[in-house]
DNA sequence: ATTGAGACCTGTCGGC
DNA sequence: TGCCGACAGGTCTCAA
């Protein structure tokens, strides 16, 4: 149902969109259909899950949190082709079975009535099972720099990243430990928006001390903006992604500042697309 | 420690 | 039409 594609706005419409019928419902079943995606499913999901409710479902970076009845969580990723479909029993405890595509690799049949799949082509993504100690010393998890569209991801906590890094702006947007819930689109996205060139170094944004210099300050309020709007546009299930972007896979069209006038081109960084203005990013 | 390159896997799209 | 290579929005690991 739902097209993730997912970055950070579109994991939070996922996670909008599941809310409803996991939060406050349990697992009557849980099917597992393989034995891994990007890695093998934890011993017992299957076991674990059933009968345990969600106490919520919440966000971090690109991650989905389900917090568990017994304290666990339950952690999944989307990857990069990954997506939830929900289809909703016409009554309550009604023995409809979800018809299985052949890239359903899981489905919850919750207690709510809904039946929620998990589709992933390519199988990037990742499903997790978390005591809360393995939750609370999470490699990846407690590493993950500020979310962007909090308070604490503001000017001086991007400079104070950025300090001394010798890497390119676009690298160090996509590194999850800077911020938190970026990907390719919304980096060139938020870039352009700063007009900063992807490939400036990562340091230039801080005074050597760690300071937010002025272009700190444009990002930051950009990286916000981009993904502000992106946010509200995944919510507005009529407008469809790709019309929106500003430069992302627009290689060759004018450059969408007024007044600038430039190209926008396509360039391969970090051995992913970045499209920018060389004309007005600097 | 930091950084960049390659790997993971399948589907789609454009060119011949 | 069919085949083939290039490419896709995310991590993770490895080696310099």
């Amino acid at each position: 149902m739902l097209d993730a594609l997912p970055e950070l706005p579109e994991v939070e419409a996922t996670r909008r969109s599941l809310e409803p019928w996991m939060t406050h419902a349990h697992f009557d079943e849980v099917e597992v259909r393989r034995r891994d995606l990007r890695r093998p499913f934890p011993r017992q999901f299957r076991a674990r899950l059933e009968g345990q409710s969600v106490l919520a479902l919440s966000r971090r970076a690109k991650y989905l949190l389900a917090t568990l009845s017994s304290g666990e969580t339950l952690l999944m990723h989307l990857g990069m082709s990954g997506s939830f479909r929900i289809e909703l029993l016409a009554a309550p405890a009604t023995a409809v079975s979800f018809r299985a595509g052949s890239h359903d690799h899981v489905v919850f049949h919750m207690s709510s009535g809904a039946i929620i799949g998990y589709n992933d082509p390519r199988r990037f993504g990742v499903m997790d099972l978390l005591s809360a100690a393995e939750f609370a010393a999470h490699p990846v998890l407690s590493r993950l720099g500020p979310e962007p569209l909090s308070l604490a991801f503001d000017a001086a906590a991007l400079a104070r990243a950025c300090q001394g890094k010798a890497t390119s702006l676009k690298a160090a947007l996509l590194d999850q430990r800077v911020v938190a819930g970026l990907g390719n689109i919304y980096v060139s996205e938020a870039l352009h928006r700063a007009a900063l060139s992807p490939r400036r170094r990562a340091s230039t944004i801080a005074t050597p001390s760690g300071a937010p210099r002025a272009s700190a300050r444009r990002l930051t309020a950009a990286i916000k903006r981009v993904l502000d709007e992106a946010v509200a546009r995944t919510l507005d299930a009529g407008s469809y992604r790709s019309s929106r972007f500003r430069v992302y896979d627009r290689e060759g069209a004018r450059c969408p500042r007024t007044g600038c006038g430039g190209t926008v081109r396509r360039r391969v960084q970090g051995g992913r697309s970045t499209f920018f203005c060389p004309t007005c990013q600097v």
